[in-house]
Parts: structure tokens; C-alpha cells; sequence
RNA sequence: GCCUGGGUGGUGGAAUGGUAUACACGAUCGACUUAAAAUCGAUUGUCGCAAGGCAUGCGGGUUCGACUCCCGCCCCAGGCACCA
């Protein structure tokens, strides 16, 4: 069988397309564009592995595919490359994060060329660029200048190792995102981008994406809506409001309980008690909130504070307590306690001797969180729970004292960080401490360079001289610049929007392009991103829509998503630490790009994790041998066995790719090309229609092959083939006795079921079977089965 | 604890309620070769010489027919986790 030369034709094809500019796109010029999008990576000196490899050929997959059927596929590559990685291999390394970015980028870039994919390299991007970088200051300002962004003084998640805050969605399971440190909580003044204001419609906005079930789950979950009410309590100096999802348990309150932080602690404090609640108070500050959370189990802490509020139905004095298992960052940090309808009300009460008041007709099992009639409730007494709910709230609100309202999980993202390799926050405060946004024309603000940038818990920018001069410079004297950096998912949130207009200095984006382009047609990359990119960039880009800085229908940035899934070697997640990287260039060498491609495709359905099988991606090489050796016996005369192999082949894989299962497509062209392989000649036409269906998989030996046909131009300005028409092959019926398989035979479609029985009967294989055995019934489905039943 | 997915050969995995195990990998045997690699051919769920049984995590159910649908368990992965 004749081999092929894979780094020959891989050299030629390469050379061919670059000087062809056969990926660049004028995205101005276009009218049926297709924006087809990585998640961009971190330019991490780790170099790419084979799990990489697998989401950016599938990327390419489909921009190969759509280019094929005629549109004009956008596919740009960027690099993240601000962030706390570039920084710590710089201070492990005693460089700059830049001269690091600087090394390893072009590394990157060789390694995402040798996949062979179709990436328009005009149009990179690199967030730590300062002309990248000034247009995320400009945004943020946006989000200033609209109120949106907010300094704010509050307890935040602290990561001891990084010497950061980090936003919630970066603490995973108590501890640090990135280095896994336990997180603490530090009281901090902090920027505040205000995505609660977008809860709602980012909420609503999931129903209308073609993304994922789990991923709209996790973010549905994420975001966290829950309906119900609040209810204020009046004590001797203040009242206290409390949110509630069962208000219909309103009569069973037998105390009050906030949160430690809650601003009203002192206020309804004692004399009496007032040592005791202080000590709680800051005991509860050194626990970390992991800490917190372990309680679950074991006794809820807390104490009295010796003040009372007024029921405001019953008007009985209700206790006042403290205690940790309260959030201050939920609902309103403090809540009404409900021990008989609620297990952790219930818990706590039980350990501090408060007492348990039934109010809905129950089990006798306590605590009794189901719905049910209302008892003990004065006038609502007999109502069902959802009835009593809906009119306490309403009364509530009529005094004034209440109402139905509705409270989300999800929190303000906190975007200031205090690390230096990140874009510095472009805001100055006056000599009174007072916030401005910086002029339009000093941005960007450049990171200072001359600071030795070891995290020290305050950001290493403050430490700059040039940096503390520059403001007073540009703005007066006793004037000083926010020293904090951004969260680089800031920079991460808009990135799609700058790789139309990559070049422009006038403008971080062209809204004409945008509305021309946007929502992205496809967007993949792995699940990891569930929350927080894809939420933070929903969030950023529905701001500027909102505020009218992109004139457009639809407010999602990217409509259809995939997660592809992870790639580990022996059930470890692949990392340089661990020493079990499996990299591609040793593949790349010896089996070729293609080989790889389509090893990667063929693992297994693209959303699924799995594990590294180095010897599989043989059977993909043998294959392309195969097929290569095709082209020996083409042949002009006609075969309509081979049209309608192809017609089937062609209907299948279709349908298959709608669903993303490239590795079942793979499958049948091996099945068809087997079953080419095995005939003395191939039809030309059927080899060429087969050659451009294999192109988006294996883009290198597919041009060569069509230009061995005879084709001057490049397969990829082709179009996607059509089935040859063949009838839809002769309708065959199965025929089964007694739920066994017998044999399948062609038959009229319209053929009765005596006619059927009658002709079986007259077979042998099938007389055989039947004996003279006793047909007791059958089931009969017209073009498809017979069923014969004789026992039973 | 709650919410999602999953559980099919030695392995990755196929199967609109209709021949379970496609397509590959690996393995075994054979051909070619001085030999090895590569390549080609055969076999490959399991028990059985065979006929034929038995097998899709476990136990039930619906159906002429269930990997697929329903009910109850078990196990694995991911997410959330005192969210009032």
C-alpha cells in the first residue's frame, strides 16, 4: 500500500495558504459572516498539550465546515496575558512579566500554527498590550461614569499566598481558584462592579442561548433568584428588616437573629450584654468562612444581645440574637428565626433554648419545612401555605412594614486586585480622598515599571515613585492614582468585541462591526469558564448594549456554546507539576498534523473528559493511508453503488455534526472508505465529494488529495457537497420469530402483511425456522419489521 | 444534604423502542521477512464441541420487543453547600 510523505505535503499546503491569505477576513467587507471563537488562552510557558489541542481542532473543525458552506468565517486568536501566572513565573524566574509574555508568546503561537488551523493571525490580541489595555480602562470608566462601578468598604475573600482579594466566584470550596490556599476574609475598600443591577435579565437572558442544560444550570444556580418577602421588626432604636421565603411562618417567629457584621449588632445591644456580644463579634471575624460553613453539624454559635423588636402582627416582643451561621451578604444579613419550619432555625434553637412555635399543620415531626394548612396564625389561620404567604405579604405592604420581594444570590463582582501584572484601576483621588475617573485623554494609565512587584498585601504599584509623580503631574498636588489592578476577567470580558477592529486607536470597538458580527456564531472552550467568564462577559457586554454603546436586538454576547472536555493521563488533570504532560509534537512528527486532528475527533463525543490513550491514534493514521491510496484506482466510469454509499454516508454525518459527534462521523467515512477500499475502482466524483466532507478534519491531506484530482484551486473554496439523488435505497423489512433476527429482505413498500406472510412461508430460511409451528399473532410495521410470534 | 450528568467487551466508545457490542485500539493466530517493524488476512462479550443459553450497575414494571421509557436502590464524576 502506498505510504504517504505527511511533512512534505503539510510544508507545501502551509506555504500555499499563508500566501494566499487564504484566513484573513476584512470583517468590513463581509456580508454572511460566521464568527467562530476560542476561549483565548493564557500564554502559559507550560506549552500546549494534547487535551489543548482537542478544543481548537474542533474550533476549526467548524470553521472549515461553515467556510464550506459559504460563509465568511471570522476565527481570531488572542492571548490573555495579564494575570497572576505571567507575574509568578516572572518572580520565580527574577524577570518581567513582559520579557516572560515576551518569550514564551511566540512558543505559543508555533504550537497553535502546527494544529494546522485556519486562524486569521492579522487580528491578534494581547490584553497586557497598553493598546489593548487602555480600552479596559475606558470601560470601566463606562461603568463609573454610570454608577456602576462603586468603591465600597466590606469583609472580602483574601488569599494569604497571593496576596489578593479575589471576587466569589474565585473561591472554589473555601479556598483560592488559582493556588488552592484557604481564603480568608479581610475588612478592604474595594471596586465594586455592580452585576447585581443585571441579575434579572441575566437570568432571563439563558432561555434564549443554544448553550449547554448544565451550563445554563450552573448559572441559573449561580445567580440564585429566590422569591419571597420582607419584613420589617421594630426595635427600641432601629428597625430591623429580614428577608423570608416562608412569610407564611410569620407567626412562628420566636426570635430575631443578625449576622455578626450586621451594622445594627451595637444598636440593639444592652449594657448587660454587651462584653459578651462584642466578644462573639470578634471571635466570629477570625473564623474564615469555611470555618463558618463546617459548623453545619455541629451547634450553631451565637448569643443574645439583651434587645428586643415588636412582632408586627402579634406585637410580642421577640428576642434579638447574634450568630455566625447568618450571612451578612445574603438577603439583608439578618433573619426572622422559625424554629418549628426551618432544620437550621430548629438547630440553633434547640442549643440556646429558644422556643419552638408551630404555625402550620404538620407531621409531628419537628422541624416541618413543607407547606400546609396555617394554625396559631390568628386570622390566617385555615389557609393553605401559598394562600397565606401571598396575603400576609400583601397586608404587610399595605402597612408599610413589608412586602413581596424577590433576592438573588449572586453578589457584586469585585474587581480590584492587588497584584501588580494586571491593568492599573484608571482612577485618581483628589487630596480629600474623593474618587474621580481619570481624563479620557491620560488613558491609558501605563503600569509603572519601576517597582519590585513581590506581592506584600498592598499592591506593588503603590511602592512606585514614577507612579505617585506621574498624578500629581497630571493632576495637582496631594493627587494620587487607584493602585489597585483590575481582575483580569475585566480584560477577558469584551475581548471578542476588539478582534474586529483590532487595530483601532480611536475606539476599543466599531458598533457598525459588532451589530454586522455579533452574537458570536460559536463559542468553545471548557466548562471551566461556567461561571465566571461566560457570566462576567454576558454581564459586561449587556451593559453596553443597555447603555446604548452597541445598537443591537439581541443582548447575548455569545449564542451558541460547547464545553469541550478535558483531556487527563491516568485520571490526572495534565500539568507541567505533575511531570504527565502528553505532548503533540512527537505525534505531530511521526503521524502528521491529520493523524493528529483527527485522533483528537475521534476519542470519544467532544463534551466528555477522558483519559489520554497513547496507541489509539494508529487505527486514524492507517486510515489516512487508505485513503490516500484511493487515489491509484479513480475512475471516470459511473457507479451507483458508490453514489448511493455516498448518499447514506452523507445524510448521516450531517445530522451527526449538528450534534457535535465528530468522533461517530469519523466512523462512517472509515466504514466508507473500507468499503471503497475494497472495490477494484473509485468514482472520481464520488472521491472528490468524499475528499471535501474529510477536509474540516484533515485539511492537509484533503488539499492535496483535490488537487491529485485535478482541482487548481484550494478544496476550501469549494462548497460542501450534495447527495447524488440515488432513490433512498430499496425498502428491506426485518423479519424476526420470536423476537430473534432471522434475515432482512427487500420487498415492495406497499406490501400487505398476507402477502409478506405468504412469501416467508415459501423462503427457507424462514420455513426453517417456523417449522410447522403455530402463528399465534404478529406485529407488522410497513417498510421496517415483521414480527412472528408462534410461543407464548 | 440538594441539583446535574453518567454506569455497555481487555480499552476509547456505537446503537430515531426493533440484529446490543458499529468504528477503532489492544490481544491471539497466520502470511510476507534471515529477523524485526510496517503491511495484509483470520479470530476476539461470556459459557458451550455444537445446537443454544446468558450478558448493557442492581431489583421491579410497561411493551410483541427495553442500553433506550417508568418506579425503587447502589456506585462514579461535576456543581452548590447554613442563601433564610
Amino acid at each position: 500500500m502506498q505510504s504517504y510523505d505527511h511533512k512534505e505535503i503539510e510544508k507545501k499546503w502551509r506555504k500555499v495558504w499563508e500566501e494566499q491569505k487564504l484566513d484573513e477576513v476584512d470583517p468590513a467587507k463581509v456580508e454572511n459572516g460566521f464568527y467562530c471563537l476560542d476561549m483565548f488562552p493564557y500564554p502559559s510557558g507550560e506549552g500546549l498539550h494534547v487535551g489543548h489541542w482537542r478544543g481548537y481542532v474542533l474550533s476549526d473543525y467548524f470553521a472549515r465546515y461553515y467556510r464550506l458552506q459559504g460563509k465568511t468565517v471570522l476565527h481570531p486568536m488572542g492571548f490573555d496575558a495579564f494575570g497572576l501566572p505571567a507575574e509568578n513565573a516572572a518572580i520565580k524566574n527574577k524577570s518581567h512579566p513582559k520579557e516572560y509574555n515576551a518569550k514564551t508568546i511566540p512558543v505559543f503561537i508555533n504550537q497553535l500554527k502546527a494544529i494546522g488551523a485556519m486562524y486569521d493571525w492579522t487580528k491578534t490580541i494581547d490584553t497586557s498590550d497598553p493598546g489593548y489595555y487602555k480600552w479596559t480602562q475606558w470601560l470601566f470608566l463606562q461603568f463609573f461614569k454610570h454608577g456602576l462601578a462603586e468603591k465600597r468598604n466590606s469583609w472580602v475573600n483574601w488569599c494569604p499566598k497571593d496576596q489578593t482579594v479575589l471576587a466569589n466566584e474565585q473561591v472554589v470550596n473555601g479556598c483560592c481558584e488559582r493556588c488552592g490556599m484557604k481564603v480568608t476574609k479581610k475588612q478592604l475598600s474595594q471596586w465594586y462592579l455592580k452585576i447585581t443591577d443585571f441579575a434579572e435579565e441575566l437570568l432571563d437572558g439563558l432561555e434564549t442561548l443554544e448553550w449547554p442544560e448544565n451550563v445554563k444550570l450552573l448559572q441559573k444556580n449561580w445567580i440564585g433568584r429566590s422569591d419571597g418577602a420582607y419584613v420589617v421588626f421594630h426595635a427600641d432604636k432601629v428597625s430591623l428588616k429580614v428577608f423570608t421565603t416562608r412569610v407564611d411562618t410569620l407567626f412562628g417567629v420566636t426570635s430575631l437573629v443578625l449576622a455578626p457584621e450586621h451594622p445594627d449588632v451595637e444598636n440593639v445591644t444592652t449594657k448587660e450584654f454587651q462584653n459578651s456580644v462584642l466578644q462573639y463579634v470578634e471571635q466570629s471575624k477570625e473564623r474564615t468562612e469555611l470555618d463558618r460553613q463546617k459548623n453545619t453539624d455541629q451547634t450553631k454559635t451565637g448569643v443574645f444581645t439583651g434587645g428586643y423588636a415588636l412582632h408586627p402582627l402579634t406585637h410580642k416582643q421577640i428576642p434579638i440574637w447574634v450568630a455566625d451561621y447568618v450571612l451578612p451578604n445574603y438577603g439583608t444579613g439578618a433573619l426572622m428565626l422559625v424554629p418549628a419550619h426551618d432544620e437550621r432555625d430548629y438547630e440553633f434553637a434547640k442549643g440556646h433554648q429558644i422556643p419552638t412555635l408551630p404555625v402550620v399543620e404538620s407531621a409531628d415531626d419537628l422541624p416541618y419545612e413543607g407547606d400546609g394548612k396555617l394554625v396559631n396564625s390568628g386570622i390566617y389561620d385555615g389557609l393553605e401555605s401559598i394562600e397565606a404567604a401571598n396575603k400576609i405579604a400583601k397586608d404587610l405592604e399595605a402597612r408599610g412594614i413589608g412586602g413581596p420581594t424577590v433576592n438573588y444570590r449572586l453578589r457584586d463582582w469585585l474587581v480590584s486586585r492587588q497584584r501588580y501584572w494586571g491593568a492599573p484601576i484608571p482612577i485618581v483621588y483628589d487630596p480629600e480622598g474623593t474618587p474621580h475617573a481619570v481624563k479620557d485623554e491620560h488613558l491609558p494609565i501605563l503600569l509603572p515599571t519601576d517597582v519590585d512587584f513581590q506581592p506584600g498585601g498592598e499592591s506593588p504599584i503603590s511602592r512606585s515613585k514614577e507612579f505617585r509623580a506621574r498624578a500629581e503631574q497630571l493632576y495637582g498636588k496631594g493627587w494620587h492614582f487607584e493602585t489597585d489592578t483590575l481582575d483580569t476577567f475585566v480584560d477577558s470580558s469584551w475581548y471578542y468585541l476588539r478582534f474586529l477592529s483590532p487595530d483601532d486607536q480611536s475606539r476599543p470597538f466599531d458598533p457598525k462591526l459588532i451589530a454586522k458580527w455579533l452574537p458570536v456564531d460559536l463559542y468553545i472552550g471548557g466548562i471551566e469558564h461556567a461561571i465566571l467568564h461566560l457570566l462576567y462577559a454576558r454581564f459586561v457586554y449587556r451593559f453596553l448594549v443597555r447603555h446604548e454603546y452597541i445598537k443591537i436586538d439581541n443582548p447575548e454576547p455569545f449564542q451558541k456554546l460547547f464545553n469541550i472536555g478535558m483531556v487527563g493521563l491516568n485520571g490526572a488533570k495534565m500539568s507541567k507539576s505533575k511531570g504527565n504532560i502528553v505532548s503533540p509534537d512527537p505525534l505531530v512528527e511521526h503521524y502528521g498534523t491529520d493523524a493528529l486532528r483527527g485522533y483528537e475527533l475521534f476519542l470519544g463525543p467532544m463534551e466528555n473528559s477522558l483519559d489520554w490513550n497513547p496507541r489509539g491514534i494508529n487505527g486514524v493514521h492507517r486510515f489516512l493511508i487508505k485513503l490516500y491510496s484511493l487515489t491509484s484506482k479513480v475512475s471516470n466510469d459511473s457507479n451507483d453503488d458508490q453514489e448511493s454509499l455516498f448518499d447514506q454516508y452523507l445524510t448521516k454525518i450531517n445530522a451527526m455534526m449538528k450534534d457535535f459527534r465528530l468522533n461517530t462521523v469519523l466512523s462512517e467515512a472509515m466504514i466508507f472508505v473500507n468499503s471503497l477500499n475494497s472495490s477494484k475502482a473509485v468514482n472520481k466524483t464520488v472521491l472528490e465529494r468524499l475528499v471535501v466532507t474529510l477536509s474540516p478534519a484533515f485539511p492537509f491531506i484533503s488539499e492535496e488529495l483535490w488537487a491529485d484530482l485535478g482541482h487548481k484551486e484550494s478544496v476550501f473554496l469549494t462548497h460542501w457537497p450534495k447527495s447524488f439523488g440515488t432513490a433512498n435505497s430499496v425498502p428491506k423489512v426485518k423479519i424476526l420469530i420470536d423476537q430473534k433476527f432471522i434475515d432482512e429482505i427487500d420487498i415492495d413498500e406497499n406490501m400487505t402483511e398476507e402477502k409478506l406472510l405468504k412469501l416467508i412461508k415459501d423462503m427457507p430460511q424462514f420455513s426453517q425456522k417456523l417449522g410447522g409451528q403455530e402463528i399465534k399473532r404478529t406485529i407488522y410495521k410497513k417498510g421496517e419489521l415483521l414480527n412472528i410470534i408462534t410461543r407464548g
